[in-house]
Order: structure tokens, then C-alpha cells, then sequence
DNA sequence: GATGCTTACGATACCCGTAAAGATA
DNA sequence: TATCTTTACGGGTATCGTAAGCATC
């Protein structure tokens, strides 16, 4: 048993069980990946994969079972590599970034240039995902640390702490009729067509939630990603946007006017999520200490590092 | 980074250093794994080891950081192949159990001779130890299970379960004058030289306790590890014996004879413990349940595994 | 026929042990 | 001086890639 072969482990269970890709992303020989595995299927006494023919199909049943070990060995391994880094090149290294669209374009952008000016030795990378890609890249170990508004507080495997909160935005064009009324509800919204983020995004249950709740269907004639690409529409005079307000400012979107009244959406919190157990560098702590102050000292490192063992 | 490399760095903190004694217990030579230690160091770009010339003396700031990960890894490792082991040959395998004297001789003794019975090819190993090094072989993988009435509930690395509870019994001779007391107080039996256990073991800390709390200062005159030598004593008049309760049987210990009353010291509580994350093959949940009905099933299991990752 | 996996074979690098030399107590 | 560690060197093995052969789709 060695590192090489229970990386090749994680990989083919990773990359659907083909071996040419698995070859492919960890540079070496396709060969070689066939034969790392026969060895140590060979040395644990038992077949890890299902086979048809030559054709790898999926895990067997001690396969699924020791995939997680695998896994949280080889996170090991990374994390004493980390370590070592942290010791030898304090401020250096690469610290990477999933989050959203709308985070990354306005909210975290002024953070950003403010930890690259700190630490301009450190490579820093921005994914944009949906929330779902960034849970998966933060669990790979492809990502350091997850921006998101839904899901990364749901999994179990990942810490999140609460980043801002926030209710959405209605913006509409100038002269739009609902800028007459004084407290537009939700029924008047919903004469219009609506342009809003698409469903894996930033809260978006929370406003389907909030039309069934009132009992409403409404007329969603567009989904985005991206706050830009509603915004633009709802310029247009498509529809009604229903957008984060960070990504609105009235200096801006000259075009665009927000609308007043009582909260319509219930209230969304954003998190910033680790692995549990996932060794940040000094620098990622910083981060997340940029990123909300409350979140600073030991508090957040012993709340990812405790893992009971 | 390979597997040699970190068992020599783990077993280089656990055999103080000397590198010439971690050859011998990993079997291999000492010229290796002074090589490996600095191809590692190398490699992480920093000193593992505080040295004096060509000593090792200890563990630097970074070596202590990094332990508890490298530790954790190589728990894993072990952790694959008992789990390969277990997916082939069921019943077959290495139980070791470390437990007090006191346990051994009387609490488990039924138990082990149908465990053996059922589980005919699993090598069953019993090492007696103090509580301290029974709580250090579960921590160091050298055993599977540990049993003792102190401590193993207060170290957070390990998992403990109930087993029993219990008060100390009070032996004497026939014909002693405590025997004729209806209701024998502690200041009565301080009044005669008392023989019990040694101080890291079966809840004399219970005893002291309850001493103390009573104002009194017992003349204890002899302190053991084990029941069979308290009673020896106890029978040759040297004094009062304070034991478990399970070490006394009126059948075979004929020259003895138990004090009623009321309890006089507080309860203790045995326990089985795990270390948290280690692997138990089946027989190992196997002889637990024998141990104790309750704990049967996957509760025992998931409390064990549960670690949070 | 294209894709995917295995086997064969040769080069390289790595790991290990012996032996000698150097440090430390 | 005895114990301990490092360095040098050589043999054996493991690992890797190329290339050819063989399933699978």
C-alpha cells in the first residue's frame, strides 16, 4: 500500500471509473494506473471495483466502505504538506476561493484586492460555482474555503459560519408602475413577468417559498446565474428583477430603480464554509477574518480542526 | 512522503529519540531511518526534530504540529487493512484487550472462554497494565479494547462505554472484631491497618475520597495491583482488605469473610473503551456485547466511527 | 473502428543494508 | 571508550513509461 495507489483509488471513484482520465489527471501512465490497482487489490485480498470484462463499472461493497478512509488519510497527507508550508513560507502559497457569481463580482470583490495587497505572494485562485460544485470542490480538497447562500450549512462535512444576511431586492426600470405604489406585495409583484436567479442559487428557495406561501405561482420568464445578466434584462423591460441587493448600487444601474416598502423574502444568510478538519493556512484564516471580523482568532480554527479525535 | 517515512517519524517521538531503538522496532536499519527522517525533512523543507550535534532531543514546534496528523494517518492506513481483513476473513484475526489484574482474573474470565468458543480462529491477546498504559496501547493502536474502572472516561481520544457498577467490599478474617459491629463505620475500620489497591488503580481514588471526606487518615500498610494479593495479606491478619466486590467469592475464598452494612464508598463505574475512529472487526463489537448485552448493535459502532469527518 | 484495459519489457529511481567515519556522552 | 548518528557505496527491487495485444462498446 502507498500514497500513489490510494490516490489512483480516489481518483478512479472520482473520475467514473475510467482509468484513461484517471491516467490523465494525475500524470502518469494508464498502465500504470491498471497495475496500481491490481497490486493493491492483490495486497488487501479483495476486489475494490466492480468489473465487467476489463470495463470498470463502479465500487463493491468493501469498496464503498473504504473509500472514506482513503479519502480522509489522503487529506492527511495534504494537510501535513500544508502544514509544512505554513511553517517554511508563512505568506506564500495558494489559498482558492469557490463561491458565486454575485459574491465574488460585489461582494467579496473589495476584500479581495485588500488580501492581495496583504499577501501579494499568495496565488489566489476564485472558482465560480453553483453552491452545490463549490460543497463538492470545497469536499475534494480543491477548494480552500466556500462562499455561498444555500446548502454548505447543510452538509454535514463542512463547517459553515454565518457571513451576512440579507433579504432580496426587487429592481425594476424607471417609470415602471410599481415604483407609484407605496408597499408593493407580493400580488403585485406577480402581475409582471419576474427575472430572478436560477434555482441552485443564492436563495432562490427562499422566494419560491415566499410565493407559495402567499399562494401565488409566478411568472418566471428568466433565470440566471448572475445578477448582471438579470439586471441587464430587467433593463431591457422584460420584467421584474429579483436580485441580492449587494448587487444593486443606484450610482451604478442608473437604469434601475429598487423598490421601497416592507421586507417581502424572508431573510437569507450567506456562510463561509471549510472542510471540517481541512488545514487553512495562516492567510485563509485571514480571509475569513477580512471577510467578517467576528470571525477572527482561534475560535473558527478550533471550530474546523475539532474533529473529536 | 512515504509510509516508512512516517512510521519512523511516530516511532521516533514514542522511543525518545533514539534512533538506533527505532531500527530495532521497525526492523530495519538504522543508517535507513536516519535517511529517511532527513529525506522528509527535506522534502517538508523544515526540522522535525530538535537536535544537539547528531542527538535527536525532542520534537520542534512544527514536529509537534505535525504529529497528531502523521498519528492520524497511519491510523487509517491501519485502519484499510483491518477493514480488507475484515471483509475476508470474518472470523479470523487479532483481538487484544487491555485490562487491569482485577478484571482479568475475575470480571472477564467467563466471558473470554465463550468468546474463544465462538470465535475459534481470532488470536486473543490479554495484556494486564495500569489504567494509564492501558488508556497509552488503545491510543497507540497496540490494543483493541481497554477495560479499567479510572481515567479511560476522562481522555477524549478514546470512547467509553459502562460496563458495571460497583461499590468496594471490606474483607476480613473469621473472628475479626469488626465482624461483630451491625453497621461497621469508616472510622471503625481506620482503626485497623487497611490493604487495598495501589493508587492508579480499580477507584482507590474512590477510597481516598471517601477517607478524606470523613476526616479520617487510614493506616494504609500495603497497596497492590491485584485482588489475590490484597486477600493473601488480608488472611495472614496483616489487616483490613478493600476490594471489588467481584474478587471476593465465599465458596473458594474460605479463610475470608465479607463486612455487611451499609456502602461506605462511593460508587465506581468499569468501562470498556476504544479509541475513537479505530476499526473494531466484528468479533471485537462481538466481545463488547458479550461484556455487556446493551451495548449491542450499532450504536457501539457509530459512537466508535463517529468522528465528525 | 474507437475506446478502454491489460500484459510485456526495459530504464530509471528509490529503498535498504553494510561498512566506515564522525560526534557525543 | 561506548553509544549513537551520519555519510558513502552497492545491490536489489519497485515504479514508471512505451508499445503491443486484447476486450468492450
Amino acid at each position: 500500500m502507498n500514497f500513489q495507489q490510494l490516490r489512483i483509488i480516489r481518483e478512479t471513484a472520482r473520475r467514473d471509473f475510467n482509468l484513461t482520465e484517471v491516467a490523465n489527471a494525475l500524470y502518469i501512465s494508464q498502465s500504470g494506473v491498471s497495475k496500481h490497482i491490481r497490486d493493491l487489490e492483490d495486497e488487501l485480498g479483495l476486489q475494490l471495483f466492480v468489473r465487467r470484462g476489463k470495463r470498470l463499472l463502479g465500487l463493491t461493497e468493501p469498496g464503498r466502505e473504504l473509500l472514506p478512509v482513503v479519502e480522509r488519510l489522503l487529506h492527511d497527507a495534504s494537510n501535513i504538506r500544508q502544514l509544512a508550508e505554513h511553517f517554511t513560507r508563512k505568506d506564500e502559497g495558494r489559498l482558492a476561493i469557490a463561491t458565486t457569481h454575485t459574491q465574488a463580482r460585489y461582494r467579496i470583490a473589495d476584500l479581495v484586492s485588500q488580501f492581495v495587497r496583504e499577501f501579494p505572494k499568495v496565488r489566489l485562485e476564485i472558482v465560480e460555482a453553483n453552491p452545490q460544485a463549490i460543497a463538492d470542490r470545497l469536499l475534494s480538497g480543491e477548494a480552500d474555503i466556500g462562499i455561498a447562500t444555500e446548502s454548505l450549512g447543510e452538509v454535514p462535512e463542512l463547517v459553515a459560519f454565518p457571513f451576512y444576511r440579507w433579504r432580496h431586492a426587487i429592481v425594476v426600470p424607471h417609470g415602471h408602475p410599481l415604483l407609484a405604489l407605496p408597499a408593493p406585495a407580493l400580488a403585485d409583484i406577480a402581475a409582471y413577468p419576474i427575472i430572478t436567479y436560477h434555482e441552485a442559487f443564492a436563495g432562490r428557495r427562499r422566494v419560491n417559498e415566499a410565493f407559495r406561501l402567499a399562494g401565488i405561482v409566478p411568472n418566471v420568464i428568466l433565470s440566471a446565474v448572475d445578477s448582471d445578466v438579470i439586471k441587464r434584462y430587467v433593463e431591457l423591460g422584460l420584467g421584474v428583477g429579483i436580485v441580492s441587493p449587494i448587487a444593486f448600487d443606484p450610482r451604478r444601474d442608473t437604469q434601475l430603480q429598487q423598490l421601497g416598502g416592507t421586507p417581502l423574502f424572508p431573510e437569507n444568510t450567506t456562510v463561509i464554509a471549510v472542510r471540517r478538519g481541512h488545514f487553512l493556512r495562516s492567510f485563509g484564516y485571514r480571509f475569513i477574518e477580512l471577510c467578517a471580523p467576528e470571525l477572527a482568532g482561534d475560535a473558527v480554527r478550533a471550530a474546523i480542526l475539532d474533529d473529536d479525535r
